[in-house]
DNA sequence: TCCGGCCTGCTC
DNA sequence: GAGCAGGCCGGA
């Protein structure tokens, strides 16, 4: 589930779910989520959580006493509220908070992380100080994203999720960004113009926008295991009728991941300007 | 720059 | 039963 929207709302969650409450119990099972002492250091974080902050997909955990801890989702972790005794499937490490209930980080594929450090170093860390700007955290313009994602040489779609460029969109949004923006995911960096780069930090904006609207409230509305509908534009709709041109939605591969296109509302060449209408933000 | 690997579950 | 999946890393 985790791009940055999802990340987003799994902090709101646990910021409401943990609030004042103290940690009294920090329990993590051995599975590579942990590495090396990781686990042992996990097991002694308690007390409050002073702060919980968001950097791309990344959360920052300072705990009371300076301790901190920086979890990444990967492809299927999340954070779970249960009361205590209730069983979680795929738990892989748990929070006891003082009024009985329990946080689970429940992760089935194993691709998460959980790295426990003093709370000094979280931001220092190497995968935090890699990261571009933050759209939701930082602000975007269209000068920005230019800036940021304008000298790459790669496609545009897999220079937007480049999370050392830009920070936090994954697969799903890079490609509803781009619908929305009427921009082909195929097009290199370098032939965009100003006008191109303004509306795609607006099309990013709307899409993570929506991203946190859909989810808001304790269950993720899509992306549940198992099949909520599909809410999205383009991703996951090949072969569909465009929602807006009716031209049926394509899909192709980019460096290993699928990427979902309307050929028509994302001409994959460069369009002589105030020709045709982006697809709205 | 691409490609497989990491894991398991779900859909076709 | 094969193929596919939201992320990321490392090796060729």
């Amino acid at each position: 589930m985790p791009e940055l929207p999802e990340v987003e709302i799994a902090r709101r969650n646990l910021v409401r779910w943990i609030g004042p409450r103290r940690v009294v119990k920090a329990e993590a099972d051995d599975t590579r989520v942990f590495r090396g002492a990781e686990r042992a250091r996990f097991s002694a974080l308690k007390g409050r959580v002073e702060s919980l902050e968001r950097r791309g997909k990344y959360l920052l955990w300072t705990f009371e006493a300076g301790r901190g801890l920086l979890a990444h989702l990967g492809m299927t972790g999340k954070f779970v509220r249960r009361q205590k005794g209730q069983p979680e499937p795929y738990s892989r490490a748990r929070f006891h908070l003082e009024d009985g209930t329990v946080i689970h980080f429940r992760d089935p594929r194993l691709f998460g992380r959980m790295e426990p450090v003093p709370a000094s170093e979280l931001r220092a860390l190497e995968a935090i100080q890699s990261l571009g700007r933050d759209p939701l955290e930082d602000g975007l313009t269209g000068p920005q994203l230019a800036e940021a994602v304008g000298t790459s040489r790669q496609d545009l779609k897999v220079a937007l999720m480049d999370q050392g460029r830009l920070a936090g969109l994954g697969n799903i949004h890079a490609a509803e960004a781009l619908f929305r923006a009427g921009l082909h995911p195929a097009r290199k960096p370098d032939t965009l113009t100003p006008e191109d780069w303004k509306r795609l930090a607006r099309a990013i904006h709307a899409t993570i926008a929506f991203g946190l609207e859909e989810q808001e409230g304790e269950e993720p509305v899509y992306l549940e295991d198992g099949g909520a509908e599909n809410v999205f534009r383009v991703y996951g709709r090949a072969g569909q009728p465009c929602q807006v041109c009716q031209s049926p939605v394509e899909s192709f591969t980019q460096a290993g991941r699928t990427t979902h296109v309307c050929p028509e509302c994302q001409p994959l060449k460069a369009q002589r300007p105030g020709r045709k209408r982006a697809p709205g933000r």
